[in-house]
DNA sequence: GCCAACGTTGGC
DNA sequence: GCCAACGTTGGC
């Protein structure tokens, strides 16, 4: 089992809109190292779904690797933004995963709150001018997020009780 | 909206 | 293969 961290801006695809899905590509990747990052997702991995420019950018929500890597279907379309003419006919060189929800952070941990955790000292996310959409985190990072979002780690799964 | 940080491109 | 120019990301 590994963790992640994936980044998406909120008014473009937020953790909201994944809920609402059910299930989504994570298509568009177009960075070499954020590619392999993605090549490296087993099913069953579980990613923090990170809101970025936007403003507090931070965690929002839990969600689970169900298909690994395949190739990026937007990399062929021509009027897709995605599209590359270098993967047309010979290798596709990018690729997605499939994504489901997990659930919310009982509470948004925004990013000054991150920068606040000492288990995060070592995190990329936390560095201005990091610019990596997908990346891994460790299980102290993971566990660190989730305490300061309100969810205990062990318990995580269980359905939430209602009041 | 500004701009720092960073990745990519392309001229040489 | 260097590196300046450029485009994009993303915090502020």
């Amino acid at each position: 089992m590994r963790y992640w961290l994936l980044k998406s801006e909120p008014d473009v695809f937020s953790f909201e809109m994944l809920c609402a899905r059910g299930c989504e590509p994570w298509n568009g990747v177009r960075n070499y190292q954020a590619r392999n990052f993605l090549r490296a997702m087993r099913q069953g991995d579980l990613a923090l779904f990170y809101h970025s420019n936007t403003s507090p950018s931070g965690v929002a929500g839990l969600a689970r690797i169900v298909r690994e890597a395949y190739p990026d279907d937007l990399q062929f379309d021509p009027q897709s933004p995605y599209y590359d003419p270098k993967s047309a006919g010979g290798e596709p060189r990018w690729s997605m995963v499939d994504i489901a929800p997990v659930q919310a952070l009982p509470r948004f941990v925004p990013l000054d709150e991150l920068r606040r955790l000492p288990e995060l000292a070592d995190c990329a996310v936390i560095n201005r001018g990091n610019r990596l959409s997908v990346l891994p985190v460790t299980f102290a990072e993971w566990e660190a997020v989730l305490q300061a979002g309100g969810l205990d780690p062990a318990r995580l799964g269980e359905p939430v009780e209602v009041a």
